[in-house]
DNA sequence: TCCTTTCGTATTTTT
DNA sequence: TACGAAAGGA
């Protein structure tokens, strides 16, 4: 505690009443709330079990548990929940699942099996293209975040166009019930509108959680505010730590204004600011407070740091975005060795994905050891879906979604016409497409050999899911994995064997990452059902992959927006461009305050020395346009900025100096 | 069932 | 331009 400035403390000890923490970047916020819980059990008589600290991720959740472990004796922690809001739904569904309708083994459908269903559905009885799907399941998932159900959205429509779109939400809300599944928004509005109907259960639920602090609050969505200021109710256990100036998920359904909308729902709303960073130098700050007073703010805030001036930001102009890149690499390899650091002391931040491109590139050809980030992660790989729908199966034999992911994975000469058949004898009997397999009028409707493919897949499965409910769990896994007889496949399926022995050892690690998790939950005494495991890993909590056996000193290259929370000492942002960096159709849809954040966020990110660039020309989609400088770049202070390739002073200077080197090494020469 | 060709599309993606 | 998805052909 005596290690916490004056506001950090005050922002721990205030007990009173709600508390908005306004924390900028590099504030020390995440102190302030694992030293709260700390405060919370020590000082205030508070039981773990009876708060609830709210994250986004579960790194974030995993960091702040790991702290807390640290600072608080872990038979008072027990109970303390320290997750993220879909785990805390999670949690609370789980525990109230008759009510609201649920069998016991449910699925949780990720953003691509929803997308899958939606896409059905606009094929079933397609009135709607069905390239809208991307566009659909955005709207479904705005719908949700804003607790707006199919019968509003239905009332809502003003044309044929929006009522049909309503119906399909309707439709796709009739599914995932059938399928006795979740999707990510449900976890938080099934809650939501359990609290609203039933007083009683939300009643309960506010007995046992007795304080709520919530990170990141700038990121809440309307339903996430909901089921705060629900389990909270009237009672002053609430901090929430946020900062607007870091809201960069709008566009996701993140509802900024949640932060000013506290101040009208708690009157007596205590503000404490934290300003003094310990991140990065005076320079970078200055940088970012005067690019971001360009917002329009409700809270006014000044970050400042006592670490020094430090060195000018530099901006770099190139001639076209492979000179950039290549300057870039250049460029870090000249500062490694200059100022002793190591690669993974750096970072590469972009806007888009699709600049990571070039960049690859030029680091390959430079010899720059990177990691990239982002990407198509571990979850979305095939292997691990085909895995993930497995599993799936052995807790909800009525997920039909994963059924189908599956049946025909490895080969089991089970086609469409068979499923087609399938489906309509199980849809006529009102079953899952799994207990149809076992139905003894199946065989009427199926040629005999179809028919029997079926039962022993069934028969099968149905093994495999008593084990695991009654035997070892992890044992009906590896049976799974070895009796399918996947890894042939893989190897039969692969352009390379290499290619197949990578995708099995991700099937391994999944395995790995399943007895993980399961100890893990052991140990802190939690429900450890296959089911509460694999939900678990559905919610993507799971360790980080192994961190990369060699000591990865890498360069880091990833978005902006994946960068949001991390810090590095010397950072180079590339594109500093009108139509890249104030993205183009951002500009269009008038919306520059968020890539306003976003060069904010990108600019804090940076402990020491900061590096822009920004190229002339661009080669985009076949030819070159023109590029002008980005408007941010003039809006941050020009006393502070080196501008390199512009034309200007500094290029003047350099030639200069560049040229007495020449002379030099010339005169060396002749000397000799 | 797999491979080829063609077509359309290019912002960010915590769970 | 370059990639992924979808459709068409062997």
């Amino acid at each position: 505690m005596n290690k916490l400035n004056p506001r950090q403390s005050e922002a721990v000890k205030y007990i009173d009443g709600p508390l908005l923490v306004l924390a900028g970047a590099g504030s020390g916020k995440t102190s302030v709330i694992t030293q709260k819980i700390a405060y919370l059990i020590d000082q205030c008589g508070y039981q773990g079990r009876q708060i609830a600290a709210v994250t986004f991720t579960n790194k974030a959740a995993r960091e702040m548990k790991e702290r807390v472990r640290s600072l608080v004796d872990k038979q008072k922690c027990r109970g303390l929940l320290v997750c993220t809001f879909h785990t805390l739904g999670l949690n609370i569904i789980r525990k109230e699942l008759s009510t609201l309708g649920f069998k016991p083994g449910f699925s949780i459908f990720d953003q691509s099996d929803a997308h899958a269903l939606i896409k059905e559905l606009l094929y079933k009885d397609s009135d709607i293209d069905s390239d809208h799907v991307d566009m659909l399941q955005n709207m479904i998932s705005k719908w949700k975040n804003e607790l707006i159900s199919p019968e509003d959205a239905m009332a809502q429509a003003s044309s044929g166009g929006e009522q049909q779109l309503a119906a399909v939400y309707e439709r796709y809300t009739q599914a995932l019930k059938a399928y006795n599944a979740l999707d990510f928004d449900d976890l938080i509005l099934l809650p939501v509108q359990l609290f609203r109907k039933r007083p009683d259960i939300l009643e309960r639920w506010q007995r046992s959680l007795r304080y709520l602090l919530v990170d990141e609050y700038q990121d809440t969505n309307g339903a996430q505010y909901e089921l705060v200021r629900s389990l909270l109710g009237d009672r002053k256990g609430l901090t929430v730590v946020g900062d607007d100036d870091q809201s960069i998920y709008a566009w996701r359904g993140a509802r900024p204004e949640n932060i000013s909308q506290l101040n009208k729902d708690y009157p007596d709303l205590h503000v404490v600011k934290l300003e003094q960073n310990y991140r990065s130098t005076g320079c970078i700050l200055k940088a970012a407070n005067t690019l971001i007073d360009n917002n329009p703010h409700e809270f006014n805030k000044r970050l400042w740091s006592d670490m020094g001036f430090g060195d000018p930001i530099r901006v770099i102009r190139t001639p076209n975005d492979e000179a950039e890149c290549e300057r870039v690499a250049t460029e870090i390899l000249d500062q490694r060795l200059r100022m002793g650091c190591k690669y993974k002391d750096f970072a590469i931040l972009y806007r888009g994905n699709h600049q990571s491109r070039t960049l690859e590139l030029k680091l390959q050809q430079f010899q720059v050891p990177y990691t990239i980030s982002g990407g198509t992660s571990f979850f979305s790989r095939q292997e691990v879906k085909d895995m993930l729908g497995y599993l799936r199966l052995m807790v909800n034999p009525n997920d039909d979604n994963a059924f189908l992911r599956i049946i025909n994975t490895p080969r089991r000469k089970i086609g469409p016409t068979t499923l087609e058949k399938l489906g309509l004898f199980a849809q006529s009997e009102e079953l899952s497409l799994f207990d149809a397999c076992n139905h003894p009028n199946l065989r009427h409707v199926l040629p005999p050999d179809a028919h029997t493919r079926l039962t022993e897949f069934h028969d099968w499965m149905l093994v495999l899911l008593e084990q695991a409910e009654n035997d070892d769990p992890i044992k009906a896994v590896e049976k799974m994995v070895t009796e399918s007889e996947y890894e042939g496949w893989l190897h039969q399926n692969a352009s390379s064997p290499n290619v197949a022995e990578r995708r099995m050892q991700n099937v391994h690690a999944l395995v790995g990452q399943l007895k993980q998790t399961l100890e893990w939950l052991q140990e802190d005494n939690e429900d450890a059902g296959l089911q509460a495991v694999i939900n678990r890993l559905l919610l993507r909590d799971m360790l980080e992959q192994q961190e990369e056996e060699d000591d990865s000193d890498r360069v880091q290259l990833l978005t902006v927006h994946a960068s949001k929370g991390l810090e590095y000492p010397h950072v180079y942002i590339i594109g500093w461009e009108e139509e890249l960096l104030p993205h183009r159709s951002s500009i269009e849809e008038g919306n520059v305050e968020e890539e306003r954040r976003l060069a904010y966020v990108a600019i804090t990110r940076a402990k020491r020395t900061l590096t822009l660039t920004m190229a002339a020309k661009r080669k985009q989609f076949g030819d070159w346009t023109t590029c002008n400088p980005s408007r941010f770049l003039e809006e941050m202070p020009q006393e502070d900025l080196v501008k390199i390739g512009f034309g200007g002073e500094a290029d003047k200077a350099l030639n200069k100096a560049r040229g007495r080197e020449t002379l030099a090494s010339l005169k060396d020469l002749l000397g000799r």
